[in-house]
RNA sequence: CGGGGUGUAGCGCAGCCCGGUUAGCGCACCUGGUUUGGGACCAGGGGGUCGCAGGUUCGAAUCCUGCCACCCCGACCA
């Protein structure tokens, strides 16, 4: 086990936040709430990023920016809104400091007051929708398919590293449309993106599905979402995407001119991912000894640890790993040659496994005699001593394994831990013990939804698209219900 | 904002109850040597206004009072 994480069986949230720290992936910082993302952890999230963003451009979309500060007024513009974001806005009130009377630093000066108080942009629905009344006069200007890659601050009573920061690094798409047809094509195809991206590279099966009303977005007509499990039973949203219907449009007197000539109001969506995905990431797939990185976002491959007892040996070792180095690399590998000569090579087997790296390559004196390497995986630990002329060779092929084993581990375990339950007594004793999905029938009501929160502290967190429709009666009031939806303890 | 806890070296902690040499241990760091196939070892070394402010006392990390900060569990949330 390495060496100072607790194990992940005992005390999760102690054991996620210890790796976190561990893996040098992210700390705490001066200020309450905001994380401080270290180089390790921002490669990872660039890769995310660069994925993310080609899938966009590939759907049609185009990056632009908008300002971080947004006018009070703008915010209470649409009346579900605001009262979504209203408890957790930081906002400016005045734009200059000066020296302290008693000469004891600074102070805010109260000449320097704003006539109308900025808000620190929880999300751009409300910026980006009145600058789009300035972009849209005709059905010409539409569809308009913009993404922004920017940071959000929301004030959280409670934080976690990447789970809930007051600060956090996200996409937000926002488009607009002619009509209502289109919009909610757009919504599902976005949420279809990010299912995409969490199978596809984070190795992270998810449910897709529809909110709930008391769920839903502030200021949505419809909320989709992905949700994923992690390895304690809990549920985490990966992703949101929104059918805003005309809401926007309308608070923000954004209409177009039809082909008709007449005047209509746009349709919107607005989808998002966070650095929340880094903390998916980790909690999904990694084990009592570190992180464990689907190939496709770890952002060193593999790395090489030379083995030596001297100057020579470890002359013989550089020249082959340099070798194999490079011939990953022109495969579009990264790989890293660790021959620091201040640390012995069982410190440096221990810490690239607690940093994920997939594949670890060790060569020492009875390779270079043998003309062998040894491949160790991450993901089962496996080692194997193949001829040096292979390596490469399975080197890539393991890899592709790697990345469809962390998958389908992550999917089994998904699948074990999904319960189809049909009485409350049930319910209540699944949450209780190891946790999980729970697909169970509900009437429908917000009051039925509250009192299962209130009593087990599971929410709905989707109403799942692949819901097979069958009659039934609600876990809670006995009244029926024609689908079963999916409940979970979650982040 | 409720309930609990902790502040002593970069990190993790002991010492406090029962006041008394120069405040200690592990990790990390520096120097030298031996090591190197799963977190090396030996020797030497550097680093502290014991959270802050008062008080009690010949004497306070230790006792008393006040303040501050942080963490955990709830409520709130991507």
């Amino acid at each position: 086990m390495a060496k100072g994480i607790p194990k992940r069986s005992e005390n999760y949230p102690m054991w996620y936040q210890e790796l976190v720290k561990k893996a040098d992936l992210a700390e705490t910082s001066a200020v309450r709430g905001c994380y401080v993302i270290k180089p390790y952890g921002y490669a990872i999230w660039e890769k995310m990023q660069a994925t993310l963003d080609k899938m966009f451009k590939e759907t049609g979309h185009t990056n632009a920016y908008f300002p971080v500060f947004i006018p009070k007024s703008f915010l209470s513009k649409e009346a579900d809104h605001v009262e979504g974001f209203a408890k957790e806005c930081a906002v400016v009130t005045h734009y200059r400091l000066k020296n302290a009377e008693d000469g004891k630093g600074v102070v805010v000066d109260p000449e320097a007051k704003l006539e109308e108080e900025l808000i620190v942009r929880p999300t751009s629905e409300t910026v980006i929708w009145s600058t789009y009344k300035n972009w849209i006069q005709s059905y010409r200007d539409l569809p308009l398919l913009i993404n922004q890659w920017a940071n959000v601050v929301r004030w959280e009573m409670r934080t976690r590293p990447f789970l809930r920061t007051a600060e956090f690094l996200w996409q937000e798409g926002h488009t607009a449309h002619s009509n209502k047809a289109e919009a909610v094509e757009e919504t599902n195809r976005m949420l279809g993106v990010y299912a995409t991206f969490a199978e596809d590279f984070l190795a992270l099966p998810v449910t897709k599905g529809h909110k709930t009303e008391s769920e839903r977005f502030a200021g949505a007509v419809d909320t989709l979402c992905i949700e994923a499990m992690m390895q304690d039973g809990k549920a985490l949203q990966a992703g949101t995407s929104h059918f805003l219907g005309q809401n926007f449009a309308k608070a923000f007197d954004v209409q177009f001119l039809n082909k008709e000539n007449q005047q209509e109001m746009v349709w919107g969506t607005s989808w998002g991912v966070s650095t929340r995905l880094m903390g998916a990431l980790i909690m999904a797939h990694s084990d009592d000894d570190g992180l464990v990185l689907p190939p496709k976002l770890a952002p060193i491959h593999v790395v090489i640890v030379p083995i030596y007892k001297n100057d020579e040996q470890l002359q013989a070792i550089s020249k082959k790993a340099n070798a194999i180095k490079t011939a990953l690399e022109l495969r579009g590998l990264s790989v890293k040659f660790d021959d620091r000569d201040t640390y012995k090579p069982g410190y440096k087997f221990n810490e690239w496994e607690l940093k994920g790296v997939p594949v670890r390559l060790a060569m020492g004196p009875r390779d270079l005699e043998n003309d062998t390497i040894e491949i160790a995986r991450r993901d089962t630990k496996e080692k194997q001593m193949v001829n040096f002329a292979e390596a490469e060779t399975t080197i890539i092929e393991l890899l592709d394994d790697i990345q469809l084993n962390i998958y389908n581990k992550a999917q089994k375990f998904k699948l074990e831990n999904t319960h189809i339950v049909d009485s409350f007594e049930e319910f209540k004793k699944i949450l209780k013990g190891n946790g999980g999905f729970i697909l169970a029938h509900w009437d429908g009501t917000a009051e039925t939804e509250a009192k299962i929160k209130e009593k087990t502290k599971a929410t709905i967190r989707c109403i799942p698209f692949d819901g097979n429709q069958e009659e039934g009666k609600c876990i809670y009031s006995g009244k029926p219900s024609k689908q079963r939806v999916l409940f979970a303890l979650a982040y």
